[in-house]
DNA sequence: AATATGCACAACCGCCTTTTG
DNA sequence: ACAAAAGGCGGTTGTGCATAT
């Protein structure tokens, strides 16, 4: 549709009224953000639905929410996304999907329908220009990964789903949901059943090293992800098999555990501000206390697609030429 | 100069999940 | 245990500005 008949189908300057019920639409003004930010720092948001009453604003909660949460918030950045943060955003989306608040919460004071604007705006079609396919983050008809790397794949899709297709079989051996054993070609859009539980992080920072090595291979942008390359240089070593470590006390994985290699190096997934020490840590996974047979036999199951990797992680040192580009 | 197109991002909508009574 | 309310999420649309035709 042509822009000037789109706008006269539009709004009149944000004044909407939605079905008569009397509650604004549209842009935000200065003064309705001055309403709510006020309110909110001065009595916390409470209840969302009571606030614009109390605030002074004819708006609906939810859009007070999502002002506030998108936009007025304090601690949000603004902004050009840095390097890494696309980096990570294309490494957080290769696993998890579109599933932006989960990747947001990794990345700090970023909010999630940021992200998700920087990705379909940004991200997607320079992933699509280089012939990549932006959902299953796979090269195109032309492009080729390696054949070794194809392997490897396999190997570690054929783990996960033999491990998801046990762990299923077993709901009783864990505390919530099987782990979400999510790999890049899996990630597609379900709106209900699997919500990535507490328990998947740590199959998130396996993979990240499996992704890693996938993507040094058909480098999926040079200037993005040289830095994951260079990065890998500076340790030479085969990694180590991860000592699982920190989820969050109510179960949140949100602000990014650890994984400990030889009690020694320490990988955060994201910020760590909320887990000062292991009091802060409900359980340890692998605590046979709190889930005995799962994770023993969910280690188990990643051990096999670990070995792959530190098969191969030489690529990851030194990739062959990309055959993009 | 007028119009079309592209782009960035704010905001809304509908659905799903979680919480509350 | 159940229903309703509230909150949260992801997809999509709206809007304003810049640039191209």
């Amino acid at each position: 549709m042509v822009r000037s008949e789109k706008k006269k189908k539009q709004n009149n300057n944000g004044n909407i009224v939605g079905l008569g019920v009397g509650v604004k639409k549209g842009p935000w003004t200065p003064e309705e953000d001055r309403k709510l930010l006020s309110y909110v720092q001065q009595f916390g948001h409470g209840s969302w639905r009571s606030l614009p009453a109390k605030a002074g604003l004819k708006r609906c909660g939810k859009s007070c929410r999502l002002r506030w949460t998108n936009y007025l918030r304090p601690d949000i950045k603004r902004g050009k996304f840095s390097m890494e943060e696309e980096r990570t955003i294309i490494q957080l989306h290769a696993l998890l999907g579109n599933r932006w608040s989960t990747i947001a919460s990794h990345l700090p004071r970023r909010t999630d329908n940021e992200i998700k604007n920087h990705w379909n705006s940004h991200i997607k079609k320079r992933m699509t220009k280089m012939g990549i396919d932006p959902m299953t983050h796979k090269p195109k008809n032309g492009t080729q990964l390696l054949s070794s790397n194809l392997n490897h794949m396999a190997q570690w899709e054929a783990a996960r789903l033999e491990a998801e297709a046990r762990l299923v079989q077993k709901p009783k051996n864990h505390p919530t949901q099987p782990p979400c054993l999510v790999s890049p070609s899996i990630h597609v859009h379900h709106k209900t059943p699997t919500k990535v539980s507490p328990p998947s992080l740590p199959c998130l920072d396996v993979l990240k090293v499996w992704q890693g090595n996938l993507w040094a291979n058909y480098s999926i942008n040079n200037e993005t992800l040289q830095s994951l390359i260079s990065t890998s240089n500076a340790s030479v070593a085969t990694p180590p098999m991860p000592v699982l470590s920190h989820v969050y006390n109510n179960g949140s994985y949100d602000q990014g555990p650890t994984i400990k290699h030889n009690d020694e190096i320490e990988i955060k997934m994201g910020p760590l501000e909320e887990i000062t020490h292991a009091d802060d840590a409900d359980f340890i996974i692998g605590d046979p206390l709190r889930s005995p047979d799962f994770w023993e036999e969910f280690v188990d199951l990643l051990d096999g697609g670990w070995k792959n990797i530190t098969n191969n992680y030489a690529m990851i040192i030194s990739p062959p030429a990309s055959p993009v580009c």
